[in-house]
DNA sequence: CTTTAATCTTTAGATTTTCTTTAGAATTGA
DNA sequence: TCAATTCTAAAGAAAATCTAAAGATTAAAG
């Protein structure tokens, strides 16, 4: 899904017909309050974005989209602007296409940039043998049956799956999750442990989580 | 309904009467101005537009119309004129037919636009479940029966029916719809909440909202 | 091999946090 | 101004989290 955010209609209505007749979905907004609020609502697969429009410009919406989002971004610029390199990578954006625009140059555009960015793209999915995590959803799930997480055991769960290899220290686990301070005898990581281990065990004989004695909790192999 | 828009009454008559052949119904005007107040009053299938007209001209026409709809349009240009894809896209329409027009040509070509934009049309609909929310008028109904939902709770099942998967934490429901800051202990969304559900237990014992305690809320399964 | 100390697991109950609901106050829009 | 909506506050309920204790396991020393 792509969202363009154009306050001009016909413009706006243009580039929509453009993209979905080229097989994209597409959202749209029209000032940059609306784009904001959308592009911080779901995960679109890019944004184009007009630089001059009401209520807040696109450059305001970039600064503050990025502060959570990496959406890629093509920036629409006015006649006769010229936004070299260095404006555009202070901008937040990926790219831009200067008005009036080719709509094939625009649909090209597109998708170099989605080749270049595809890469990175994060899916809301972590997967670590037969568990899947979907982050969107906030759901952990073993072979199709869902596990029933607290928010706790949920975090655990995503920290590990992002690093599958390391071994974590209850002290890192506590502090990581919860950003307070660990009390060395704390005991509260080894029962999120023990009550995920419980959960898994429903589901699966197969282990886990490996406890590495006097280091921490680390995935099974 | 088919609205007809030509100030040749000859063509304008033999337009409808090969549509209203082929189990239409038509509406028709003789120029800009007349057409373009029919087609800003009603829900038409479909607008077919002469570009030459009198008071007002078709391209005129079709800018004004876009501001507030979206419906489908054919453009009727004239003999010689050759319209490519870009000028079509630019004007706002979604086919062309050249006159001297073949009848047979005419319906497939309707019939064409009718296939193609006919799933973005429809999107005024979210559905999830038995529950339907209309964008257009902006009424909720379960089953046929309206809920009633207030402004806030009619944005918030929008957002929700947008990403049915997603977990909406408070912070994000109330930022993403009120646009103001949200404070750590607000209760404002668990009420709305409440409410909502009440309004559609009113109607169904099935659950539409869970919670996901801690996180947030999200439709149910 | 046995012993020992440290660490880990598990359970159950206490505590804290979060959620639901209600009623009324404040705000908004016609 | 009035009616509807939205927000606030409070109290009870539900769920998660933490604590404490007792037993099991591990690693290392004797």
């Amino acid at each position: 899904m792509i969202l363009v955010i154009e306050d001009d209609v016909m413009i706006n209505n243009l580039l929509c017909k453009v993209l979905t007749d080229n097989g994209y979905e597409v959202d749209n907004a029209l000032d940059g309050e609306e784009g904001l609020s959308k592009a911080l609502d779901k995960e679109y697969e890019m944004i184009l974005l007009d630089l001059m429009l009401p209520k807040k410009t696109g450059e305001e919406l970039l600064a503050e989209l990025r502060k959570t989002k990496n959406t890629p971004a093509i920036v629409l610029s006015a006649k006769n602007e010229v936004i070299n390199r260095i404006e555009l990578l202070r901008l937040g954006a990926d790219d831009y296409i200067s008005k009036p625009f080719d709509v094939d140059e625009v649909i090209l555009r597109i998708e170099a940039v989605l080749r270049r960015t595809g890469e990175v793209r994060t899916s809301s999915e972590l997967k670590y043998k037969n568990l899947k995590l979907d982050k969107e959803s906030k759901r952990v799930f073993i072979e199709e049956t869902e596990l029933g997480c607290t928010t706790m055991e949920y975090s655990i769960l995503e920290l590990m799956l992002n690093n599958p290899n390391k071994v974590f220290s209850k002290r890192n686990l506590f502090e990581s999750i919860t950003g307070d301070e660990y009390l060395s005898d704390d005991n509260t990581m080894n029962v999120h442990m023990s009550n995920l281990r419980k959960k898994i065990a429903k589901v699966t004989e197969e282990p886990y989580i490996d406890t590495v004695y006097g280091m921490g909790y680390r995935l099974s192999k």
